[in-house]
DNA sequence: GCCCAGGAGCATA
DNA sequence: TATGCTCATGGG
């Protein structure tokens, strides 16, 4: 028997309710940016796109969002939207668009030159050219990849594939980040999380909390887009690595929780 | 100057 | 399986 304390606490923090507190925190976040769009209605400058969740992507927004899922790799947005910037602007330049045709005739070093703003330049030079040479040489038509074929490309793990099919292809899939960990961990640890909680708490793997979400969200496009977009604002604001801001959490303090 | 960011691969135990 | 190291720029 679980006392009745005890299973508000849980279900207040389930996923779902996690996800609507958060949105009513800080509203719609319009992702992934589409640098391609900024100039169209309905985007900002930086591509966002808030309540927009329409599956008309082209193919060169496609590899837009593969290329930013890259490039993020433990990076922040700021250095990616540089490197962003400057892709396009070689793209213009050449009169080419972004395309895995694009990043192969390319030599490494020139690649790698463009990209440096966003960190680990050679690294992601290479993963670049790696997922380009995946889609030229299985799929030149950037048909929808499955999960297992995207993890076999170098440089691709499993948020980048998550990420991948969830905003490239619309995919309902829930992506995990450090901050999920992060957020969720803390929740649990002041008896704020509705995971299954073993006698030692296990910390929170990909899977684990990949699951979790699943198992708890409504499996909708949109709710996964927001969610991940979402766990990550939040994060910067209150839950980074050092800085913990329980203290003035929304997530254990913002009142009426639905 | 230090810390960290919208991770992943690899070596080692 | 799991832990530690490496990759690197730019903003706070």
């Amino acid at each position: 028997m679980v006392p009745l304390f005890l299973i508000s606490k849980l279900q207040i923090m389930n996923s779902h309710n996690v996800y609507k507190k958060l949105l009513r925190v800080y509203g719609p976040q319009g992702w992934w940016p589409l640098l391609q769009r900024s100039s169209l209605p309905g985007y900002d400058q930086e591509g966002y796109h808030p309540g927009i969740y329409k599956n008309d992507l082209q193919p060169h927004e496609q590899f837009e969002i593969i290329t930013g899922a890259i490039l993020t790799q433990n990076t922040s947005w700021t250095n990616v939207r540089s490197s962003m910037g400057a892709l396009l602007e070689v793209c213009r330049k050449k009169g080419q668009i972004l395309s895995p045709e694009f990043f192969l005739a390319m030599d490494h070093s020139e690649l790698a030159a463009i990209i440096r703003s966003s960190g680990y330049f050679n690294q992601k030079a290479k993963k670049l050219k790696a997922v380009s040479s995946f889609y030229l040489d299985n799929r030149g038509d950037l048909t929808i990849p499955s999960r297992k074929d995207l993890l076999s490309i170098w440089g691709i793990g499993p948020e980048t594939a998550d990420s991948i099919l969830l905003y490239a292809y619309h995919r309902p899939v829930c992506v995990v980040d450090a901050y999920s960990v992060r957020i969720f961990r803390r929740l649990e640890s002041r008896g704020l999380s509705s995971g299954r909680q073993p006698a030692a708490p296990k910390e929170w793997t990909y899977d684990r909390l990949q699951q979790k979400f699943h198992s708890e969200l409504p499996p909708e496009h949109r709710v996964y887009n927001e969610f991940h977009a979402l766990l990550v604002e939040h994060g910067k604001h209150y839950c980074t690595s050092k800085k913990q801001k329980c203290n003035i959490c929304p997530l254990q303090f913002d009142s009426g929780v639905d």
